[in-house]
RNA sequence: GCCACGGUAGCUCAGUGGUAGAGCAACUGAUUCGUAAUCAGUAGGUCGAGAGUUCGAUUCUCUCUCGUGGCUCCA
């Protein structure tokens, strides 16, 4: 590279014909570039690009000349499928990248090093939040103590969210009959990412992948009225996925997650309004975990379907107007919907600048045909009711390693694990730091007290690094005065107040979810 | 699942065909300290697992396993 670079080249570009170009690279052995050039519509040129010896097919652009390149780094290698279909060839990737002066170049690797930095599975460990181990196999988490208690905070908020929203909350097991998949026709499109079936008594059951066919189950224990609706049942129901070994990685890709499912079952005229209110609620739950920056997508019919043209085409136009009241920008991602109906797909922007999916507000007309729903409507005759899946959040431990990485570790108040830390200068005031963390406990407050043997300044060392938001000092000067010295995280030293000023400033931060 | 690369103390990592070392953490002692690391000592490892080659394997070979970067996939 530095060679050619060096020579400072001249890069040109050369059109050629269909047959040409055929030929050319026929006779290099280059059967992949040949399959590429067939590929390309007539109405296309050829373009290829040459510099000294070498000449290759490409539709650039290029930069002019090889000295251009001031500054390259090789980044990676892997290995890919040709046009990304596993049966056929193999390929090796080199990625690399080139920018013109070597300070663009660290400052790109600055950033690259800022992002692994915020690394979930990194902070992670340093945090003592969650792992995974060989023991249990691959995609399984455990959650420690303290990311435990992130994970209850979230769990907390997001019930009291949707009782207030209008759901139900409901819990169903975590395998039943093999039945149940085979009639909601799961099993004929997801087999292969279900666990084997176990034997109880002759009978197959299966860990479950999913947990709508609970919640129509107990829909279906009572004969239902159009006037019942919407019924709308939330669960944080734990589903078990076969994912392939490759694919896993971190809190991100499991093979035990727990999603924040809620099935909304209404009559046709209340769906775009139901759909319109989940939105509503998808932004401000987002919001309040510290997201602003939406992308939405809206997923048409796909290629495997079930269903009718006209429900297909009922169920996206609602799902259109729904978007449109809320004069929400959306982009179609046509033929990526669910096999089942047409889905509205929310991405969330985290601070550095990059896109998680997490909501999925999916509309289905598949499942309630196959169990057979009904509920008696306004004339007395029997109809189907409509189903909306949605999940806010996604998968909990999904979510939980996009919120690490948002915020680097650094949670917000009500979330962080430890939301302050005592810490006694000398020996003498320990008794007061134990009267200071119980006046803190009695009023919900996590905090934990450093009464080690160690110096201020590795205490706060410490207390940086697990990035505690609150650090409260306490020195003879404190105690004498009854007061604690206050040192925020993100702001620094706050001087000294009383522990009751203290505890209203905290826990006004704690339950403003500031 | 596929390709490539990895797994050494709790963590971050050196190292070697003759069974291993540092820093931090832990523990013990001294110190009682004012806003990002006090000093000293102690203990800690079947070198991911199994098999093979070898007089001898943590080191070489194979299989498995877990992880990392990609590919494909993600109800």
């Amino acid at each position: 590279m530095g060679e050619i670079v060096k020579k400072n080249l001249p890069i040109e570009k050369k059109e050629m014909t269909r047959d040409q170009a055929i030929q050319l690279f026929q006779q290099k052995g280059e059967k992949f570039k040949v399959e590429i050039i067939q590929d390309i519509p007539a109405s296309e040129a050829i373009t290829c690009f040459q510099h000294g010896e070498w000449l290759d097919l490409c539709k650039g652009p290029h930069v002019e000349r090889t000295g251009e390149i001031k500054a390259f780094k090789l980044l990676s290698s892997a290995s890919a499928y040709w046009r990304g279909d596993e049966k056929r060839d193999r390929l090796q990737r080199i990625y690399g990248t080139a920018f013109t002066s070597q300070k663009d170049l660290e400052e790109f690797l600055e950033r690259r090093k800022q992002a692994e930095a915020r690394d979930h599975r990194k902070l992670g460990k340093e945090l003592d939040l969650f792992s995974t181990m060989e023991e249990l196999g691959p995609g399984l988490i455990l959650w420690h103590p303290k990311g435990a208690r992130i994970r209850k905070s979230i769990e907390d908020f997001w019930r009291e969210s949707h009782v207030k929203g209008g759901y139900e909350i409901v819990y169903t097991p975590h395998i039943a009959n093999r039945d149940l998949w085979k009639t909601s026709g799961h099993l004929d499109f997801y087999q292969d990412s279900m666990y084997s079936p176990m034997d109880l008594d002759g009978q197959d059951y299966q860990l479950k992948p999913m947990n709508c066919p609970f919640h129509i189950q107990i829909f279906k224990t009572q004969l239902r009225s159009y006037r019942d609706f919407p019924l709308r049942w939330a669960e944080l129901g734990t589903v078990y996925r076969y994912e392939r070994s490759g694919v896993l990685h971190g809190l991100l890709r499991v093979r035990g997650f727990t999603q924040d499912d809620a099935h909304i079952f209404c009559r046709d005229d209340q769906l775009e309004s139901e759909v319109a209110q989940v939105l509503d609620f998808t932004f401000s739950m987002m919001k309040t975990f510290g997201f602003s920056d939406f992308e939405v997508y809206l997923s048409t019919r796909p290629e495997k379907f079930v269903g009718t043209d006209a429900n297909w085409e009922h169920a996206t136009s609602a799902l259109k107007q729904a978007l449109e009241s809320r004069k929400i920008k959306y982009e179609i991602d046509p033929g990526e919907g669910v096999f089942y109906g047409p889905k509205i797909d929310v991405k969330i922007r985290d601070v550095i600048g990059r896109a998680w999916q997490c909501s999925t507000i999916q509309v289905d007309f598949n499942l309630p045909n196959r169990f057979e729903l009904e509920y008696v409507s306004d004339d007395g005759t029997r109809k189907q009711p409509i189903m909306v899946h949605r999940a806010l959040l996604g998968s909990l431990e999904r979510f939980f390693g996009v919120l690490v990485e948002h915020y680097a570790g650094l949670f917000p108040t009500w979330l962080a694990p430890v939301q302050a830390r005592i810490i006694s200068i000398s020996e003498k005031v320990v008794p007061y730091v134990e009267t200071i963390l119980e006046k803190l406990k009695a009023q919900g407050v996590r905090a934990e007290a450093d009464v080690s043997n160690e110096k201020l300044g590795s205490k706060i060392r410490s207390a940086e690094l697990q990035k505690v938001p609150y650090m409260i000092i306490c020195g003879q000067k404190e105690a004498d005065q009854g007061k604690v010295s206050v040192r925020s995280k993100k702001k620094g030293d706050l001087g000294v107040m009383v522990v009751e000023d203290f505890i209203s400033l905290i826990t006004s931060e704690i339950t403003n979810k500031n």
